[in-house]
DNA sequence: GTGCTCAATATTGTATACAATGAAGTCGAA
DNA sequence: TTCGACTTCATTGTATACAATATTGAGCAC
């Protein structure tokens, strides 16, 4: 979570003039433009730190603490709280509170199943409809999560390898798959924090790379089967076995 | 939209002795129920009646009016009203306020793209996962469709019409999909209200029936072909030459 | 009459106050 | 000690008040 604020929208008149002492002084007047938190820019804030496992599954999602933090009223993140619920990232329990989602095994399967069905055919059209531009920020993409990787920042490395997916979603110019990608991207963040076998290997970059190859020439075929291919050892890569889940409570395992 | 209200949790304690004259008087003392209507329910409700072309798009959706007419309060409106923009049938427009939305042809076509990549397949998962109560729930919806259609009920046939698409989803027990299929189906009636060509025939039974058909014999083959061609049918009976849109106004052509 | 500025109005965006709910802890009796 | 009812507390659900913004219309200059 990012509690800076920086440009949008709103404006502060500062006025200040003279100093405290001889080591610092300053005369200033003008306006000052600061980021002012929109129930969207929580949600996308909160999604991406949940996307990179900062915000763990089941971890508590207060209103009053998330409103101390960005610095706004429970209002605005509520709204967030929501939108996020809808993508299924959030699970909302009345009277209860806002807890960052934990996917059964069922839903893990249902979303890999999902991901199958759009993934390969959107994969093919990028292929036929793949520009240098979008070559380019392809590659960049994997670049930045080798670097990420190099960095010991796992979050963000695979942030990044899920905007891979995304990306292969907004060049075959399907603005409604996209988002639907995009979610499903984001909870399969999510059963990867969850149900992720061998911890060390984020090492799927291949797989992209392999895929890069058939966009480069502009290969439909060869893109929609590596996607394919892709899902299933992304799959495989997961513990998916029905074992009982750790049940953060008696009571909600009852009442399911 | 329905304005009465029904049993849920609320109750109130009313007091009523005697009345105005000799035609009529009670005597009554004790608790009634009545429905307390959530967001959640608010934008079911709100999603049927577009669904059903009571709310034809680019209907104003003011915050006060709807919350007078259900008796609430403008804040759980604005939930439901954001709920349903997430759906993508309301477009928020900042401090404008929520418009039924108005997909554009370019939307119209992803939407039965993105339908494509889901629902053929689906059906064929849902062949091969019926059972016998499924099979009488698929027919019983064609039923009601036909009697809506004799009624004159055009626009509940048309939801039920879309609801036989979201319960092969369901029934080939692919809860997520079902999600994603049950946004596209409300989607493609707004497409519907707005592209559709030729108004009287709402003739697609047909079609539904070949699929009951193939699902009772568990043929999914058949089944993924005839849903198949089902959609490109229905694609095939819009009008999506990119004729200039009727232009609400000025403004919005313009900011695009 | 045309086009501009500016005030009035209506509507949404946000914060806050209060009500309702659920969880946890306390006390007492068996 | 254990179980139960009751009280207390923390947290969410809802309504309302106020601020911000966009649109509309009036008035005025040209």
């Amino acid at each position: 979570m990012m509690f800076l604020r920086s440009p949008l929208s709103r404006k502060a008149r500062i006025e200040i003039t003279g100093g405290p002492g001889k080591n610092y002084s300053l005369d200033f007047m003008g306006t000052v433009d600061f980021k002012q938190w929109t129930s969207e820019s929580v949600a996308a804030d909160l999604e991406r730190a949940i996307h990179e496992h900062r915000l763990p599954p089941a971890t508590k999602l207060g209103e009053d603490e998330l409103g101390d933090a960005y610095g706004i009223s429970r209002t605005t993140v509520r709204a967030a709280l929501h939108a996020l619920s809808h993508r299924r990232l959030v699970e909302l329990k009345r009277n209860r509170g806002a807890f960052v989602a934990q996917p059964s095994v069922r839903e893990a399967r249902e979303v890999f199943e999902a991901r199958s069905l759009l993934e390969p055919r959107t994969a093919r059209s990028a292929a036929e409809r793949m520009t240098d531009a979008d070559l380019a920020s392809l590659r960049a993409n994997i670049e930045d999560e080798h670097a990420a990787l190099d960095a010991r920042e796992d979050g963000r490395a695979l942030f990044l390898s899920g905007q891979f997916h995304v990306e292969i979603a907004r060049i075959a110019d399907q603005t409604t798959i996209e988002a639907f990608v995009s979610e499903l991207i984001s909870r399969s963040s999510l059963i990867i924090a969850l149900y992720w076998r061998r911890r060390a290997a984020l090492c799927e970059t291949q797989a992209h790379h392999a895929l890069l190859d058939a966009f480069d020439q502009r290969d439909g075929d060869a893109a929609e089967q590596l996607m394919k291919s892709h899902l299933l050892d992304l799959v495989a890569s997961l513990d998916l076995r029905n074992v009982a889940q750790p049940a953060t409570s008696l009571r909600e395992a009852l009442q399911k």
